[in-house]
RNA sequence: GCCGAGGUAGCUCAGUGGCAGAGCAGGGGACUCAUAAGCCCUUGGUCGGGAGUUCAAAUCUCCCCCUCGGCACCA
């Protein structure tokens, strides 16, 4: 049965680079399980965009004396840069600085105000006349009112440890430079969470059964025990998303990033379907019970997912669509899993951009092939706790599982039928294989199955980890039948031999395309295919009415007779191969001491 | 501080009441198609510490230690 898949990942904040990290964390994780729906012939979107607005992107653009949206920009193409790179398929990636997202946000503002769901408040916040605008408590230190600590964050006090209350801070200056502060009241919105608290719990619970434990306990659990309290949905800020009130005083607030960012898994399909053409078709992943929504994140968001975004929606209701199509009793659907994953360290420390103490996304590309790296980052993903990426590890698992257990093995069986039988699939008669044939491609089929339903409850190093299983399965099978000897004695038997290993390569082949497209896009070619594993990813520049931006999008290959390729090999004999060449490289030791050489640099 | 997740072999990690496991690393062996790869055999553990429940605890309960995350207008 075709399911509709909707693949949701985490927005990247447009302040800094992506990392290692950030790619096992959410992106990689997305695209994995995004591939194995595609090669299914589920119906899949995935999506998501820059996080472009906020007070972060606003002081860097300050500090280097650029136009804000130049600096957004630069941090969005080089996104779209290592996504395209690496193979994250995204049908679309888009910015959160969108005509598009502007509206569906306003509209899920307004829905949840006509629901009853917001209110205001009036609180007091450090002001510069000079600068003539509020400052965010980290952007504001002084005298410490507990400790004297001279360099107190408004907030929070290093020294002491203390939370402070920010209007009490002593001496307030701003880290920006903006001059003498002041308190002043200012007035915001509120979602109201604690309203909302019965609706969250029951949405958690009816998912408890396939959603992670990280996951319960950070939402579920937390929730039963301290509550949900209201949170403030609006800022004083120049860079973002109006409030859509026509009131004096806010023409100068936006929409806080976590009310809107979240909304762009809404915005993103709205806008991917006006692109396709076909204006109406992001309902089938929205206001249809069947669908099912992924959300892929690290676990510093697991709140913002889990409870605030599926309280938004609840809370939305129906009123969504009444102000964003004049459209009654179409209400949207909630998210069926959130599998966030916990954090990756870097060599057995945090990873610190600050500090250079990380593997950027596109620095590690220019040396390494992305396969390699997809590879890595899957076997060691931090699916129940931290992990950590070791480069000494990395190049093991490349050398010893990836290239010998994998990659030789595709390279041997190819290159001596390619020698042996004059490059083509030995002709033989398939009814007269033997026993021990016919078990070891039982196998490899029995692996879809379970492969897929590691895949299906998206245990992604699981699943890739009983996909090597099989790789080894087929290494003990060529062992015990030494085509290498049969093919001077017997020719039969040894043809009978490299068919059975050349299909299950060719089953293989499928169950790690997932986790390594490239080279098992590459390996397919070697089988003489002419068709594609997969489809290519392509960038658009798109113009609405607030400016234009670059957007990443994905062509799918078409499946022309035949609706999924996630089904063992069936390969033809006597069908011509091409010339095969070995599809990973080995990497030398040196290369450890190489690339530890560059971290904290 | 409060809440949550984690601590298992040298390394990376599975394992939710029934003989402590896998891969890699270390040691030994037979083979030669392959990127000196693959295959077979093997050494290795106070399951963070302590107490308790049980015929039986890595697993359940309590206390403590360590790592990470959340909670504060960072995103």
């Amino acid at each position: 049965m075709t399911e509709t898949i909707l693949v949701a990942v985490a927005w990247p904040y447009a302040n800094a680079e992506i990392h290692v990290g950030n790619i096992t964390g959410s992106h990689l994780p997305g695209d994995i399980f995004a591939r194995y729906n595609r090669l299914k012939g589920n119906k899949v979107l995935m999506i998501t965009g820059t996080d472009s607005h906020g007070t972060p992107v606003m002081m860097s653009a300050d500090k280097l004396g650029k136009p804000v949206e130049e600096v957004y920009k630069s941090y969005h193409e080089g996104f779209i840069e290592l996504f395209q790179k690496l193979g994250i398929t995204y049908d679309l990636y888009t910015t959160t600085h969108s005509d598009n997202h502007f509206k569906v946000s306003q509209a899920m503002f307004l829905a949840l105000q006509k629901n009853g769901y917001l209110f205001r408040q009036f609180s007091k916040q450090w002001y510069s006349p000079s600068a003539g605008r509020f400052l965010p408590d980290r952007y504001v230190e002084g005298t410490c009112y507990i400790c004297g600590f001279e360099g107190a964050r408004s907030d929070q006090c290093d020294n002491c440890g203390n939370v402070l209350e920010p209007e009490k801070l002593k001496n307030p200056r701003a880290k920006t430079g903006d001059g003498a502060l002041e308190l002043r009241d200012t007035e915001h919105f509120y979602l109201d969470l604690s309203k909302l608290e019965p609706e969250v719990k029951k949405f958690l619970q009816s998912r408890s059964d396939h959603m992670r434990d990280t996951v319960l306990g950070e939402s579920l659990r937390k929730i039963e025990s301290e509550g949900l309290k209201p949170r403030s949905i609006t800022r004083d800020l120049e860079w973002g998303i109006p409030v859509p009130i026509n009131e004096p005083g806010w023409e100068t607030k936006k929409l806080y990033v976590w009310f809107e960012a979240v909304i762009g898994y809404l915005s993103a399909p709205i806008e991917w379907a006006q692109l396709e053409g076909q204006k109406e078709a992001w309902r089938d992943w929205w206001i249809n019970p069947a669908a099912k929504q992924f959300h892929f994140l690290g676990k510093d968001n697991i709140f913002f997912h889990a409870s605030q975004w599926p309280a938004e929606l609840m809370g939305a209701g129906s009123a969504f669509m009444e102000f964003f199509a004049g459209e009654r009793n179409a209400p949207l659907i909630l998210p069926y899993d959130v599998p966030a994953n916990q954090f990756m360290n870097l060599e057995s420390q945090k990873i610190s951009g600050s500090r250079n103490w990380a593997v950027w996304g596109r620095d590690v590309l220019t040396r390494f092939d992305p396969d390699a790296v997809r590879y890595y980052l899957t076997v060691n993903m931090p699916e129940a706790k931290d992990s950590d990426w070791d480069w000494a590890d990395f190049v093991a698992r490349n050398n010893n599982e990836l290239v010998a257990t994998w990659g030789n093995l595709a390279n041997r069986v190819l290159s001596f039928c390619y020698k042996h039988w004059e490059g083509h699939v030995p002709d033989v008669d398939t009814t007269t294989l033997r026993p021990a044939d016919l078990e070891l491609l039982a196998t490899i089929e029995a692996g879809f199955n379970t492969v897929g339903a590691e895949l299906d409850a998206v245990r992604l190093r699981s699943a890739l980890g009983e996909t090597m299983k099989l790789a080894t399965a087929v290494n003990q099978y060529l062992d015990v039948n030494a085509p290498w000897s049969a093919v001077k004695t017997d020719k039969d038997g040894a043809a009978k031999t490299i068919y059975t290993a050349l299909k299950a390569i060719d089953s293989l082949k499928v169950m790690f395309a997932p986790f390594l497209p490239f080279t098992s896009e590459r390996l397919h070619s070697f089988f003489g295919c002419e068709t594609h594993l997969f489809g290519e990813q392509y960038t658009e520049e798109v113009t609405d009415a607030i400016g234009t931006h670059k957007v990443l999008r994905y062509r799918e290959v078409s499946r022309t007779g035949s609706p999924t390729y996630w089904k063992p090999s069936d390969l033809k004999p006597g069908q011509k191969l091409n010339q095969p060449a070995p599809l990973f490289k080995k990497l030398e030791l040196a290369v450890i001491e190489e690339e530890r050489g560059r971290l904290g640099k």
